[in-house]
DNA sequence: ATGGTTTTTACTGCGTC
DNA sequence: GACGCGGTAAAAACCAT
């Protein structure tokens, strides 16, 4: 494919492009084709992405003629946050053997658990490492029991590992600052989880969540700002079971709340909740205030409220 | 520690199915 | 009568000072 750069980049595209017959759209019914550069398998009438994230074996940047290309592919494997040594570890095999498959003589054998051994020592150097290698586990179990994708936890990984090069931890448990990290990495994805619901899955109490928190944000000049009512919406709204217009005037309302200023001080959390409530009210869709309460962890009358507030607010504007 | 603000808890009254 | 909703008062939690 690299050998001649004389193509054009349509015909390398349409090149890669491969159709897949065990498929069609299911909004026309036209043929699909799977794109394997973007990772997407996508409709050719209609553009519908029908499947994305399907694979990403390919190289990190994006070429713009082959010659780059053969530059910028990526070489071994893929490197990630989430293992301890970035997955860049050598691992000897167990077994005796040598790269022919034939046994070792007694010699050798010797010689390679002595380097087993010490390999070994270095892979988990020193506390550091392992405590390390025990945090991302920690984060990971979190992470996933609090549905949080991919990206939250690689962020989440480097903050845990910024934290340990700046010696934050004396003082403080692993547990708490993995938490933390968590925490902080949901945040900066805009897919905050509260911290009622990190406190869940996390086995250290709430008030050390907090505390540690601030103090690894502090410390990391970590950049997050307070957390966007709106990004909460989606999650509760489908949780209830609602349409996506009243997602859309949930949305609206806090923005709209927002431009007048009805909205600081008050617990994103709970503003989000309301305007859930409201909205399902406006486009007469059945909730209760318990139901939200209750997807949300904010008590009742906080929705009251502020959904209260939410709605005046809304009353101001529209005459503009 | 303190005071101000927000959220929660607990309880009560009203209307509807 | 249970349920959803609204309001209130007092307690608790939170935050800045």
């Amino acid at each position: 494919m690299s050998n001649t750069n004389t193509r054009t980049r349509t015909t390398e595209e349409e090149q890669e492009e491969t159709t897949d017959a065990s498929l069609s759209c299911p909004e026309c019914s036209g043929k699909v084709v799977s794109d394997d550069e973007h990772g997407e398998t996508v409709c050719i009438e209609c553009g519908l992405v029908v499947e994305e994230d399907s694979v990403d074996r390919g190289p990190e940047w994006r070429a713009f003629d082959s010659r780059e290309k053969d530059k910028k592919s990526r070489v071994g494997a893929p490197t990630t946050n989430m293992m301890h040594d970035k997955g860049l570890s050598t691992n000897i095999d167990w077994r005796d053997k040598d790269a022919y498959g034939n046994a070792l003589g007694a010699k050798q054998r010797k010689k390679m658990q002595r380097l087993r051994k010490w390999n070994e020592r270095f892979r988990t150097r020193d506390s550091k490492e392992r405590n390390l290698k025990q945090a991302l586990g920690e984060i990971d179990r979190m992470a996933s029991a609090l549905g949080l994708p991919e990206n939250v936890r690689e962020t989440a990984s480097v903050i845990y590992r910024r934290a340990l090069d700046e010696n934050l931890l004396p003082g403080r448990s692993i547990e708490g600052v993995s938490t933390a990290a968590v925490y902080a990495a949901a945040r900066q994805a805009g897919v905050p989880r509260s911290l009622d619901e990190i406190t869940e899955v996390s086995r250290v109490e709430k008030s050390e969540i907090a505390r540690t928190y601030r103090y690894v944000v502090r410390e990391l000049g970590l950049e997050v700002k307070p957390a966007d009512p709106e990004s909460y919406v989606p999650r509760f709204a489908s949780s209830l079971g609602l349409s996506e217009e009243s997602e859309r005037r949930a949305r609206q309302l806090l923005q709209n709340a927002k431009e007048q200023g009805v909205h600081s001080g008050k617990s994103p959390v709970g503003l989000a909740a309301a305007a859930v409530y409201a909205a399902a009210l406006l486009t007469n869709e059945k909730t209760t205030q318990a139901a939200v309460s209750e997807v949300a962890d904010i008590s009742e009358v906080t929705i009251r409220n502020r959904y209260h507030e939410l709605l005046e607010a809304e009353q101001d504007i529209p005459i503009a």
